[in-house]
DNA sequence: GGTCTGACCGGCG
DNA sequence: ACGCCGGCCAGAC
């Protein structure tokens, strides 16, 4: 694993970056790519959330879209999972879309700096 | 070993 | 303002 620091997969980091996300905050999956340096590749911060839910413990419910969707809810245990988690975290969502999405954002680059 | 898709984003018509 | 298309990386068939 730290043979080569290319062998470090920024799966990894999204899963840290998540991990960190404090209870009651979501994000995008473009923030945390762009905070990976990866804002291209933004479409592999979920495809890696897919292996993490599955594999690790990393709240992919916090984890949306630019639009506050919840893209993702489709993939989880239940389709209702993720909004369920959210509400019972505070975050109130509405029509798959949280409420004052703008305002729970929560940037790793200005909150970890 | 090549091809396609995928929980996205940003730009352009 | 809405809709379509291209791009990036990695995993699955």
């Amino acid at each position: 694993m730290k043979k080569n620091e290319k062998s470090y997969s920024f799966f990894d980091d999204v899963f840290e970056v998540v991990k960190l996300i404090p209870k009651g905050r979501v994000t995008s999956y473009g923030t945390i790519a762009k905070y990976l340096g990866t804002k291209m590749s933004a479409r592999m911060v979920g495809w890696a959330m897919n292996a993490a839910h599955t594999h690790t413990k990393v709240p992919a419910h916090r984890v949306l879209n630019r639009n506050g969707l919840l893209t993702g809810k489709h993939h989880f245990e239940t389709p209702t999972a993720m909004q369920d988690r959210l509400e019972k975290e505070g975050v109130k969502v509405e029509n798959d879309q949280v409420v004052e999405f703008k305002k729970l954002f929560w940037d790793p680059s200005i909150e970890l700096f």
